[in-house]
DNA sequence: TTGAAAGCGCTACCAC
DNA sequence: GTGGTAGCGCTTTCAA
């Protein structure tokens, strides 16, 4: 049996409604006897019955987040930095691995105050409860949650025009050219879009394709390029996990960044700046991207603000020194 | 406002405590009544507040995993192990990637059933309500909590005895020497204790010292050690992710496994059957790890089974294919 | 400033 | 078989 209001109440003589009133700081009950009480509540090891107090107050101060299967260093920053976010906000954060429905049955039967569907592998069949406040991020659109989503497009276009205003006229992407990965599609169009634009030829040279995400994809994709004699001056790529394998290469051929080539990775997070070269890189920083998110989330708790049924975030470059003009001069 | 059972009788004509009884199955209800309020329940979108039914019942049914910030593919493997095996005893499992203690408070205020406390990086400081159930994993043995471990020395040990059955006699051990990851070390001294045992010799030849635990560290480890004149016969690696790597530089320099050189890993997980070269490998199966350590929370959890302090399990070595003897016969 | 009492949604017991 | 009711631990009126 784990100790309860009454027991204080009874310890410190007072009714168990004061003693309600002091634990939660109310400024009704007298300094001396909350002080009192707060103290006998110590003594008695007392820890907040959540369950009982959210079945009053109807608020469980915790959000649900469904849980993806993922493997991209990118992905589970974004979770950590999530849940940042929330115990920021004096929430807390409930992860499920399991199946996205399953999971958000399982969160609305604890009565979490809302949910953050969060990579889906599979669509989201079922309406949940209209009432539980649900977010989603990079899942299809065609759901009826409000999706917050990276303008991935947009994310490499200006890489390759910042790229371009500092003199690199032969500029290579390195991508996974994934059929049914929208994210890594939208990429691509972005560079094609944007070399375009600025008179520059896509051929086969300057898309270099890779066969997944992972770290070693990068690495494979890297030294076949790196292998030729009519080098890009300037590489942009898809993923953070690609940057690793690719500058492993660029080290294996002795190459120095940016003086021997300048690279722009794709993933606006803070571990491109500990990688062996740190990397200028673009996209949402994914502070801002859990942010948002958590705030809308919060907004939609809270009903303080209606939100678009999309909304797209807008990308950033950060620059970490890997990139210059391609005289060798350091530019960032 | 959500439906209740009291919205329930309502609409079907019957109290609230045969609405209770009916959802809860309860074989003193009539068929026919049964039927009819989980028809109107259906119809309503009636969820089951768990909140309420579990501040009377005192059981949540949901236990907790204080999760680690973890980067290595064996571990999250043996985290979603041990959610199938939580859903499959039909609770929830309730996932925290804070710091363990915080979490651990978390976990205590909803009143979860139990918790597990996974490869924790900060030393348990508090103790918690004695009443929590609490199981750990690869946390230090100075905690007052059950721990159910894997014997890191014998898996090693018996792969060198498994290869030296084969014939084998130029062993050598891929791993990551750390100075504070204790598995680590105990992996390493039980290459040497057995290779001592079989009186074959362990120079710097035969242990190849990686700079990590990723791939990449593999990977550079394999290169160098393949570029040697005088190779191994045999190979033992650390881990699953070291394993990725090594068959890599294996490809590159055109081996064949078993045919030029024997590999057997550590971390007995179901991955290793879908490397490139399927591997043989020795650890604790992880599904009968996850199954031992949720049984075990289990038992804790409902009082059935009293727990040792410390339960150390026994490897096993699965074999795949990639041990041969030395003269190119395969042997598993 | 404190206390009494209602009630959150549900289970479990006891009557009928 | 079914219904009434106490009570889980807490918050929140309302009275004193």
């Amino acid at each position: 049996m784990s100790v309860t209001i009454k027991d204080i109440a009874q310890v410190s003589g007072v009714s168990y409604s004061t003693v309600s009133k002091a634990l939660n700081d109310s400024p009704l009950v007298k300094p001396d006897t909350k002080k009192k009480i707060l103290q006998v509540a110590k003594d008695l090891g007392y820890t907040p019955n959540f369950v009982a107090k959210n079945l009053v107050s109807k608020k469980s101060n915790t959000i649900g987040l469904a849980w993806p299967t993922i493997e991209q260093t990118a992905l589970s920053t974004l979770v950590t930095e999530i849940n940042k976010q929330v115990v920021k906000n004096n929430y807390f954060m409930m992860l499920s691995i399991n199946d996205t429905n399953h999971a958000v049955e399982m969160f609305q039967k604890f009565r979490v105050d809302g949910v953050i569907i969060f990579e889906a592998e599979t669509p989201l069949v079922k309406t949940f409860d209209s009432n539980l406040p649900i977010l989603t991020h990079g899942v299809s659109s065609n759901n009826p949650y409000p999706i917050i989503d990276v303008n991935h497009r947009k994310s490499i276009y200006e890489a390759v025009l910042y790229l371009n205003r500092l003199g690199h006229k032969k500029i290579s992407y390195v991508g996974f050219p994934s059929q049914t990965d929208k994210r890594q599609i939208e990429k691509l169009k972005g560079f094609r879009v944007a070399m375009n634009e600025i008179g520059l030829k896509v051929d086969e040279d300057s898309i270099i394709s890779t066969d997944g995400l992972t770290w070693y994809d990068g690495y494979a994709a890297a030294k076949k390029l790196l292998q030729r004699s009519n080098l890009p001056t300037a590489l942009i790529n898809g993923s953070y996990d690609l940057s690793v394998g690719i500058l492993r290469a660029v080290n294996e051929f002795n190459l120095k960044v940016p003086e021997d080539i300048s690279i722009i990775s794709y993933d606006n997070i803070p571990q491109m700046a500990r990688l062996e070269t740190p990397l200028t890189s673009v996209g949402v920083p994914v502070n801002q991207l859990a942010e948002k998110m958590v705030n809308s989330l919060l907004d939609l708790i809270n009903k303080t603000n209606s939100l678009p049924l999309i909304e797209v975030m807008e990308p950033e470059i950060t620059k970490r020194g890997s990139c210059s003009n391609p005289t060798y001069k350091k530019a960032d």
